[in-house]
DNA sequence: ATTGGCACTCAGGCAGTTAGAGTGCCAGGG
DNA sequence: CCCTGGCACTCTAACTGCCTGAGTGCCAAT
């Protein structure tokens, strides 16, 4: 019993599959039977391996450009090798320090995200994404309000991991500064330490029952912060890529529609962010080769990613995108890695 | 007497100059004696044009890519061109209300500059970019104080164009919400409506000179504003692209190396920030043609841009970057506008 | 099951040819 | 003096045929 999956086909075979891909990945070039017979260690000759090869075809493992070039892994061939024949290669020593400089402890938690992608394009050659925590997912630590001029009140949140943010809001009157000073209070003392997600429904909620207990003090706290709260541009997420160039240098992804449309994808931003999302759920790498992604603009890229977490909460999603020929057992763990130590980044706030 | 500036070559020639560049911009191949004679609208044989032509050659006003190629704008060419050939060609109606309708009166800043960008590259099928105006030049209308944990103290920096911009600093020791209160009244009384700028030289000097007659209060509002304005990141400026990807349909720029170079300059800044700071202290729009803007990475680049301004004042620039050969008499008005219009849409606040 | 042998296919590189576009120059004409 | 037609020349781009190397599939022998 080798692997978990019945793939139909013996482990000899699998062992060619994986030598192939191998060798594929490393140069690019198709892989003919005379290579692969020098490469797979066992004393093969070429006509055995065409054998095995073409029953690997007929599995639709791998396929053949034309008919005297030789094999290349299929999307199900990718997909096999990452699933179960793959030996992933640790980080190099220096890599490690590196990612660990770089992702030091005493770091604004919006310069650890540009590192954290910075350092996955630089470690992969590749483009690195990583995506921004949803506010809604935060936990609120303080709240300011601050009058301008009219009914406009300056909302300031002050969030758990040190990040500010802020908001105008229209009010339904004038207020003074000492009563927004209280509303702030008010809140504060009532509601901070909880997430912003929880806090918003609980307003919401209170505002609902209780209307009789409260005096007007409560009711214009809690209208403010409803408006402060009210989920239009704070919600939804963003994410930030590094090394988005770099994928100029793949040939296969080198035709300019193609590239064109790719980075197109980046700035407008919302299929990858789907993509990122549907990954928050997951949790460890996941992997999408090429059109398994469901994407069009994606098809000859790979998508590794991994969640990133605080305290065992998922906040984010991290990642790189690359051509489907990418060095996997190497890329895998970098993203790896670089999830938890900007997870261990982000904790110490 | 035609134009201000001697160019050595007479009228005639100078007309055909104007035809073959016009040409040249409209289909991208070398022009010859034969199609110019057709296109100049005078009646004479394409042997008379190629004396002409070989004239505008020893000129350096044109080039053969080779010998029986026909010829080819050079950067000179180009130059006269645009400074006193060139018939500028205004905005269709539909453009112009297209951009009156995106850069309404009652837009907030951040997205009136997104709006412009996004704007100028979608009417010029290149790369728009805005830059962002640098807070030092802006009006300061508010600061407040907020304390958070242990000594930290956030300041929130409120402009007269309705933006709002914070940041954290350290305080030497720790400051009761009251005495926050006051130090941001005192700034608030004395210094609003200042620029940026000025309001920093001044509190500076300020602290230098009268220590003596200084209270304690006074004392502290003037440190604490000093330590919220000092410029480590304040000062940095900033722009925003659209239509990058654009750039990836010509043919002129479809060389990866090249392209690539390109888009890192979008992404590193600070070159393409150069150049737009050079062209902040000009008025009205600027051209830079090819090697012009002396950066390398804009070697077949052209740049057009203008400085926007409200009440008078630069307050930032935007423009276009594409290919050298691009339809600069489109290109030029629809940069003009732009400029006004977003200088307008920025005062409304 | 493995292997060597053989016929077959295909891409890519090299050389040669041709057609077309355009040039420069010159000598003749208004 | 400026303009023009004519002519020889040059260069590119596209097409052609040819050849080689790499690789395949199949078959018969071990």
């Amino acid at each position: 019993m080798s692997k978990a999956v019945d793939t139909g086909i013996n482990e000899r075979a699998q062992h060619f599959l994986k030598v192939l891909i191998e060798r594929y990945i490393r140069d690019g070039q198709p892989v003919g039977s005379r290579t692969l017979a020098k490469d797979a260690g066992l004393e093969l000759s070429p006509a055995t391996i065409r054998n095995v090869m073409a029953d690997l075809e007929d599995l639709g493992f791998v396929a053949s450009p034309h008919t005297s070039a030789g094999r290349v892994p299929t999307i199900s061939g990718y997909r096999l090798f990452v699933d179960s024949l793959i030996s992933l290669k640790p980080l190099h020593e220096t890599e490690m320090s590196r990612v660990q400089g770089r992702l030091g402890i005493d770091i604004e938690p919006r310069k650890a995200l540009a590192s954290a992608s910075q350092l996955l394009s630089e470690l992969t050659h590749m483009a690195g994404v990583v995506s921004i925590p949803r506010r809604d997912q935060v936990v609120v630590r303080q709240i300011e309000f601050v009058p301008l001029s009219g009914t406009r009140v300056l909302v300031v949140l002050v969030t758990g991991q040190g990040e500010v943010s802020n908001r105008i809001i229209e009010t339904a009157r004038q207020y003074s500064r000492s009563e927004l000073e209280q509303a702030a209070n008010f809140i504060n003392q009532h509601y901070a330490g909880r997430e912003l997600e929880s806090l918003r429904t609980q307003i919401l909620c209170e505002m609902g029952e209780d209307r009789v207990q409260m005096d007007q003090l409560m009711a214009q706290a809690l209208e403010m912060a409803r408006a402060a709260l009210s989920d239009d541009e704070s919600t939804d997420s963003d994410f930030m890529v590094a090394g988005q160039t770099n994928l100029m240098d793949f040939d296969e992804l080198a035709q300019m529609d193609k590239l064109r449309q790719l980075f197109n994808a980046f700035t407008e931003k919302q299929e990858i962010l789907h993509l990122l999302d549907r990954c928050t759920n997951a949790q460890g790498v996941q992997i999408y080769i090429g059109e398994e992604s469901g994407y069009q603009t994606l098809e000859n890229c790979s998508v590794i990613t991994a969640p990133y977490t605080v305290d065992d909460q998922v906040i984010g999603v991290l990642g790189v995108i690359g051509p489907t020929r990418m060095a996997y057992d190497r890329v895998i763990p970098i993203v790896d890695i670089t999830a938890r130590l900007l997870g261990a980044a982000l904790k110490n706030r």
